[in-house]
DNA sequence: CGCTGAGTTGAAGTATTTCAAAAGCTGTGG
DNA sequence: CCACAGCTTTTGAAATACTTCAACTCAGCG
């Protein structure tokens, strides 16, 4: 069995992710216009299978799921993460086949609606079009971002990049200079997330935790003790990152 | 200098790309909303820069486009090739700042629109806006394939799966079993768009010649002797995979 | 004809994986 | 309360895939 998921991680001690990265008054249009079917689901759950039909359409509203490929022989990518405030729509090229598999990495919850119906509520509503799209735009920065990594970069950069993004999503540390804050998964699906083997990235992570970049608790509660020296590991520069990758809050 | 263009690749004899990856009453409706604001540009033009404020979205009539993004240090990935039928929207999160390099692989044009007003027209028509969402699709499903594949594949998959992707976005071989195109592009840049060195990139490609799985002659034509072979390297059902990257044609 | 850029090949170096074993935590049942 | 099972993390050692460096060939072009 090929599960993404971890046991111990449905309500979890310590930090815990801060709010939506989208702002409140699209909230507000989404919920309206997605209409209140709300599935909640336990973690572990495999909410779509790669290549299977469905035609529906996620906004996540608590919880993280994990949007993954695999290969023949086993081996898993993650593609993305969503978190609250996301949309996921897992349509393929053919409109209703599934290009992902969907997986709930926490228990939560999501607004379900099928994609024929978002489609025609997105094209009447002007506000939710434009708030669509640039989440759309922040989605595609960050899954480039990662391409570069994965393509041209060292296990460190990979690994320190998706830190930071994970950090700037959550939104932590926007007050503090030392960002705080927990995520969901285990090494092993860090790894399938930056392209590593759990091993290395265990390898790497302790090395940060040696030199005093990062402090990693309990099970995946992480603190950025130089968020300057993670930024130059992961060459990125916070702010303009942030601006990149973060939509707007209206 | 670290630009992509390759000299002689304006127009290349031999093996011709076929026209758009979407259909014919689209591309109608796409060249009336643009206008016919039409840009033509040079092999080698380096059509906008990373970080870049702009606020265009570019609709491609003819000629490739690569999008990509760099390392400080230099090194570039290619998060994607645009072709004819293609729309570029560079925007990040911010709505005006480019989250990529747009560079010319060969001589083309492009009709050009501020995104605002681009916006504004998917919007106001409901075909247009259908349009769209699955060529996003389309686009979203190879990106993610191969960010599997980055992540997760050896370089013989990486290297095979984009030679399948080629042929199918180029609509070749639909109507041979040995399907023949040619890619504008040297193995330098082919290995910045699969993540791997140019002299990995030939090995891997004299190894599938040698094995007679490819012919590639003059400057990458290629024609694939055994499209099966290929696919199961690729790890890929070449139908599934065209109904998951191509936009069907309306 | 000599130059330049692309492709090819070999040899050495390196980053990362794989294999294997042990240590740490958490929850469970006796 | 302890022992045990199951899973994650950690570490070492060996194997491997890929990169880098360097040299050479080849084709097109002034």
């Amino acid at each position: 069995m090929n599960t993404l998921s971890w046991k111990g991680n449905s309500v979890h001690g310590g930090i815990r992710s801060v709010p939506p990265a989208v702002g409140a008054r699209l909230k507000q249009d989404l919920r309206s216009a997605f209409g209140d079917r709300l599935q909640h689901f336990e973690s572990g759950r495999q909410i779509l299978l790669e290549g299977e039909k469905s035609g529906l359409v996620f906004y996540v509203t608590e919880g993280w799921l994990a949007l993954s490929k695999s290969l023949q022989n086993g081996q898993t990518q993650i593609i993305d993460f969503a978190i609250p405030g996301d949309i996921v729509d897992p349509a393929s090229a053919d409109g209703t086949t599934s290009a992902i598999t969907v997986e709930a990495l926490t228990a939560g919850a999501a607004l379900v609606m099928p994609s024929e119906k978002w489609e025609r509520s997105v094209q009447g509503n002007s506000d939710l079009h434009k708030t669509l799209h640039k989440s759309d735009a922040a989605r595609e920065a960050r899954r480039a971002e990662r391409m570069l990594r994965l393509g041209k970069g060292t296990a460190e950069m990979r690994v320190a990049y998706a830190l930071i993004e994970f950090c700037i999503r959550l939104g932590s540390g926007r007050d503090t200079d030392q960002p705080t804050f927990h995520i969901p998964i285990v090494q092993q699906q860090l790894g399938d997330f930056v392209g590593l083997s759990s091993v290395h990235v265990c390898r790497t992570m302790r090395r940060m935790t040696r030199n005093n970049i990062l402090e990693i608790t309990d099970h995946m509660d992480i603190k950025i003790l130089d968020p300057q020296g993670l930024a130059e590991i992961a060459g990125v520069d916070l702010e303009s990152l942030r601006a990149e990758i973060l939509p707007k809050v209206v």
